[in-house]
Order: structure tokens, then sequence, then C-alpha cells
DNA sequence: TATCATTGTTACCAAATTGTTAAGCAAATT
DNA sequence: AATTTGCTTAACAATTTGGTAACAATGATA
């Protein structure tokens, strides 16, 4: 009764690793160099959760993605996203997409599995698909985020966001409720390798929540823990 | 609490290096020379991160990495390697090591120090903790502890529970019937190195038990031995 | 019942945490 | 080259939290 992982990646180092890996716990899995290879093994042969490497050639994950979602017979399937960087474009775009998780390379095989298990979990006990990750355009009544203009609108009015701010809120806003410390919030949105003091991240709430006006409220803080973004 | 790394690299200048850089920010560090004293230190105490040259005298990186992943005690410490050419990151990903991270030489302290943050906190958050492990939420009808948001409701209204109380109920609640110690509370919620008075435990119980109203009950007190949290 | 041990409750204060402002840089733009 | 913009940091203010002591209540034991 052994899942399916169906990889695609163009360097097959990569392939090899994360096959080595996943078949090492205990997974059946399958390989493909590209988006279009992807479909095709997916029309033989169905998956139980599919790995997408964004940068490919021929079809890159950003299609293949959209492809698996357009075939009510794949549509279901959880998706995984190999990303280069944390606040990268290939992370926007596959987040609009309905991935339902994402790692950053370099991939750390463990951490790989460990999230390949969780994510087969959360889709076992509720066989109806949880939320995607994040949407392209996030709407909570008086504040709008959007993702592919960049902007950001308060009551419909725009209000000027620069990069940082705008990825924190988009980050909070697109995991309503979720509680985040600011170590999490520094390797989500600033990314890996970054050299700054978490307090950046409280200076960078409070210029967001005084954008935001009265909907500056919602984005609560929780002492010794972090900050979260609430709907009422 | 400080995380301890033990770093393998046999030019002494280098350990010096990054030795001094860690313990700056507050890692507990240990060093060695080569890969046989890598599995010394590691038989003697458990390292949080291990930092491999690849180069080095009697058992080099890959060596080492081999057998810390063969030992089921070790087998999950993250492991971050040194490289000094280009060439040997391919061999680490074909050789399908397990090797989490690499940095290449030579070594920037602040993108060194960056990365074992970064990776303390990548498998932080995605291995799943042992059998102790407790559920994100928990729903014992009338109480509801969220992890995930850092919330609780009681009878479906929200009730605000600062850190420390938080954490108690929550422990609580995660092992229902079960009696602990006060100083047993003290080493789970508090932390394994605490100074506080064990009467404090009381205090916080109190105030748990005033928050959740009517069901405050459900806290017990076990005289002379500790408090419990039943489910009727 | 009287006494002792244990726990409940309250209030206060020090320490920890966060909010807020402003200054210094570096990168981008003019 | 000069100016603007955005990011980071440090410093100080405001706030919250958690720890403790003191006293009250409870209950076990003789």
């Amino acid at each position: 009764m052994s899942k399916t992982i169906l990889i695609a990646d163009d360097e097959q180092d990569i392939r090899d690793l994360i096959s080595y890996n996943l078949s090492k716990e205990g997974f059946t899995v399958e390989s493909a160099a590209n988006g279009k290879e992807v479909l095709q093994k997916l029309e033989q042969s169905p998956a139980d959760l599919i790995i997408l490497d964004i940068m490919m050639p021929e079809m890159d994950g950003f299609e293949a993605c959209k492809a698996i979602r357009a075939n009510p017979k794949t549509a279901n399937i959880p998706i995984l996203f190999l990303t280069a960087r944390a606040g990268e474009v290939d992370q926007i775009v596959s987040l609009e997409l309905g991935a339902d998780d994402y790692v950053q390379k370099p991939v750390s095989p463990r951490v790989l599995v460990a999230r390949v298990k969780s994510l087969l979990r959360r889709f076992d006990r509720s066989e109806q698909k949880p939320a995607t990750a994040a949407a392209e355009q996030i709407n909570s009544d008086g504040v709008k985020v959007d993702r592919s203009s960049y902007k950001v609108f308060v009551n419909d009015k725009e209000v000027f966001f620069p990069r940082k701010e705008f990825e924190l809120l988009y980050f909070l806003a697109s995991h309503p409720g979720r509680i985040y410390k600011r170590e999490a919030l520094l390797d989500e949105v600033w990314g890996r390798d970054t050299f700054v003091v978490e307090r950046t991240v409280d200076v960078h709430i409070f210029k967001v929540r005084e954008k935001l006006g009265d909907y500056g409220k919602r984005i609560e803080t929780v002492k010794g823990v972090g900050y979260r973004y609430v709907l009422e």
C-alpha cells in the first residue's frame, strides 16, 4: 500500500538524491525531467503526491501545475514545489497556483521527506483539499493585497507599500490566524542567508500597521511568541 | 537551552574562526580535527548540528558523514559541509550522503552563522518530534487550545492567555488524566534549566482555572503530588 | 479539635518584551 | 553627482508578563 511520489526536476542529481531518500522511506518513486513528462506519466498512472521544480526546460513547474489542476483527474493531487529562494518570483508564482507546500533549495533530503509525509497526512485526514498555500490576491474585506500588480488597497484606496512591507503583509495575510515567530517571518519573507536582527521585523510590522490604518489592528502581537493576522 | 555545534576541520585557524563566531551567537561549540574525533566526541555528548570539512586526515568528511548517518543515535543530526572546490558540491549531492547544506570556502563567518541558524530552524520545524508530540489543536468539548494561532476558546469564545499560561494549559490538556508534579511541569513548560520556585506553578494554575471559568474544575489538584487535566 | 502541611489567592515589582522614533547607509533614480 | 527611497539598527518609552512573598483557606492527622 505504498504511496507513489512523482518527482520532476531537470537535474539528474537532484532527482536521484530525492528518489533515493524517498524510496528508503518506503515510497514508490517515479521521475520526470520536465513538465511534459510529468503529464505523460500522470496519464499512465496516478500519483499520490507530486514534487515540482520550478525551473525546467520544455515545460516549467508553473505550467505543469496549471495543467495538473486543470485536469479533474489530477486536480486533487497535492503538489510540493522546489523553490530557489524565499521571496523570489518563482515562489510567488507557485503560490497562486494551488501549490500545497514548498521547500527551498538546496534541498535537505530529510526536510523534504518530512514535508512529504506531513503533506500526505494532511490529505489523508481530510479527503477534501485543504486551502492552498496562498492566493494571488488576498481580499479580506477592507484590505486587498494583489500579488500580480504588487499593490495594496485599503478600503479600495491604493496605499503604497515598499517591497519588504508588502511581502510581510502578504505572507501574514495569506495565513490568517496563524501565528509566526520573528525567526519564521525572517525565513519566509526575508529568505535564508539573512543577516538582520530579529527586531527588524517589529519595525516593519509597525509600518505595515500604520499604513493599514484601522485595519492595522488585524496584525496582533502575542508577547513572547510572535505576530498573526486575524479576520475578526 | 543553548544548541551545541560540533566543528570538524583539520586547520586550527578555521576551527577557531568558526568557533569564535558561533559562540558569539550563543552556541556551545565543540571541535574536532578529523572524522575520527568527530565520532568520538559524538559518543560522549550529542550535538545539535555538525559542520564537516571534506578534506581531513585520518577520516575525511564523506566517511564521517556516512558513519554518522549509519548510527541511529546520530542519524538525524543536521550536517553542513565545508567545501573547498565547486566540484565537491556535486560529489556531496551525488554521493547521497544526506548532507543538509554546504558552504564554500573561504568561509564567511556571517554566511556560515546564517546557514547554521537557518538549518536549525528548518529542522525544528519539520522534524516531527517523538511520541510525546501533541496535536496542533486540542479540542476537549468546551475548551479548545490551538497552537497554530496560539488561541484558547472557552465555549467558542476566545479567551486571552499569556504565554506561560497558554503553554501550561496546552501541556496539561495534551496529556489528559495524567498527573504531573510541579517539578515535572517546570521541566516541560518552563524548560529544563529554570530557576523558579515551585509554587510559581500554583499561581499559574490558578490563573488558568480562572480563565477557563466552569471548566477550571478540569484541572484537578492531587494533594501532595501535583495537577492533572481530566475529561469528566 | 488543634495542629501541621499543603494549596488557593492576591498584590506588587522587576524583568522581559514590544512600540515608536530617528539616524545612518546603500542602492536606486534623477 | 545629487537626491530619493527603503532597509536596518539603535535608543528610548510603554507595556506586559511572570515571579515572589504574604496571607487565607483547606484538609489531613493526631
